[in-house]
DNA sequence: TTGCTTATTCGACTAATGTCTAACAGTTTG
DNA sequence: CAAACTGTTAGACATTAGTCGAATAAGCAA
């Protein structure tokens, strides 16, 4: 009888999940945790799991570090990892930690049937889209750097272009010509790797989101 | 019969909310949609619909614009959003918005059904652990308002601009002439209240809860 | 049906945006 | 000192964006 682990804190993602795995495979043993403590505590009571399918967003789990420490306690237990995420970066770095394969939730039962599959008989899984090189990591790295290598007066720019302002209206708050914003916006333009003010907007308030909570209405 | 509407690209979620929709009322009618082109048809094909669940996540959706979208198109369908984001102020703005209820995806099977039976019966919903009742800005009402307020086309052309196309890539796409999405544009400003692209970018990225999980990123 | 409203479409015109080339001043390097 | 480099500034020119008025078609009320 093959015995499936399945640690999500979602009760309605484990239900689902445990459906297809009855499907695939008829006599199968599903045991399920809902965070981190208990999944350490099913862990070593089913030593004889075939396949752990593990969220990494669990309470008590900090990500990675999750995955790290269950490999860390038994190396040889295949792991699945099971992640709304879908960064091609974020998958290629659960493999590099160990995952047996990465599996986002966004997929179809046809293929986590198919990735359940392939890492019961050993094989490695990872989606289609994993290897992609634009990865939103190096999109974002990217940005950063643009953003460190700009000039003074180009920050500057850039800041009044995240306002809103026009070439012409900020070509007065500077006391310059419009014709000289325009070039500073061609530069700005270059170093972000964007190709129109509209695109420069949508990846400097990319930018914003990800820093801790930025949400408007404080208070 | 009790006709639901289930709205969220994870094939997994839609089936496992449907099983408990069943489990809930023995006779009902499901329409599942995945996106947000499909949901529209599936909006006018079925206008008798008891209850929307709806999750701000789906392709085509711009956070809590896609709420306004279908409020402003179906004013008194009743909307209970469906989302792993477990904030508050979240929460709370969803309600203010128009929802009839909140409902965090890591609820159990029998808070799932409390939830869906207190909006089929008119009430408000939200978990135990909504926060404060943090007022939306009037600007953004305003902009809820605004979104709401556009008609179909208009929509797609926002979320097209969203992604940073040119006015001549929109209009390659949707197979018409430039001076049409201009004249989209125009109209999209108006509604918006704002005065440029520029802007109209800024004010739909603020809406954007984008960043569904920030996950710590390695190293 | 007629008349009204609205969504969608488009052309012509005006305004804003973006690129290229280049001048100029201040620094750094050889 | 001279040469090379850099940041800032513009003008000329080309492209894109935005406004206005209007035609068409579809839905709706009287």
């Amino acid at each position: 009888m093959t015995k499936f682990l399945v640690a999500d804190d979602h009760p309605l993602f484990r239900s689902a999940i445990s459906q297809v795995l009855q499907m695939l495979k008829a006599p199968c043993d599903i045991v399920e945790a809902e965070d981190m403590a208990s999944l350490q505590t099913k862990l070593s009571d089913h030593p004889d799991t075939a396949l752990l399918l593990l969220d990494l967003h669990m309470p008590g789990a900090h990500g990675f570090s999750a995955l790290a420490y269950i490999k860390g306690q038994s190396p040889q237990m295949p792991v699945l990892v099971v992640s709304a995420n879908e960064r091609g970066d974020i998958m290629q770095r659960a493999i590099e930690l160990g995952a047996q394969g990465f599996l986002p939730k966004s997929a179809g039962m046809d293929t986590i049937s198919e990735a359940i599959q392939a890492c019961l008989s050993g094989q490695q899984w990872l989606p289609a889209e994993a290897g992609k090189p634009g990865s939103v990591k190096d999109e974002e790295k990217q940005l950063m750097e643009g953003i460190a290598a700009l000039t003074p007066q180009q920050y500057l720019v850039m800041t009044m272009l995240a306002e809103g302002l026009l070439n012409k209206q900020i070509a007065y708050e500077l006391d310059v010509t419009e014709a000289t914003i325009k070039a500073h916006m061609t530069a700005i333009f270059r170093k972000l790797g964007v190709r129109s003010r509209t695109q420069a907007v949508l990846a400097i308030s990319k930018l914003n989101l990800e820093s801790p909570q930025q949400l408007e209405s404080p208070q």
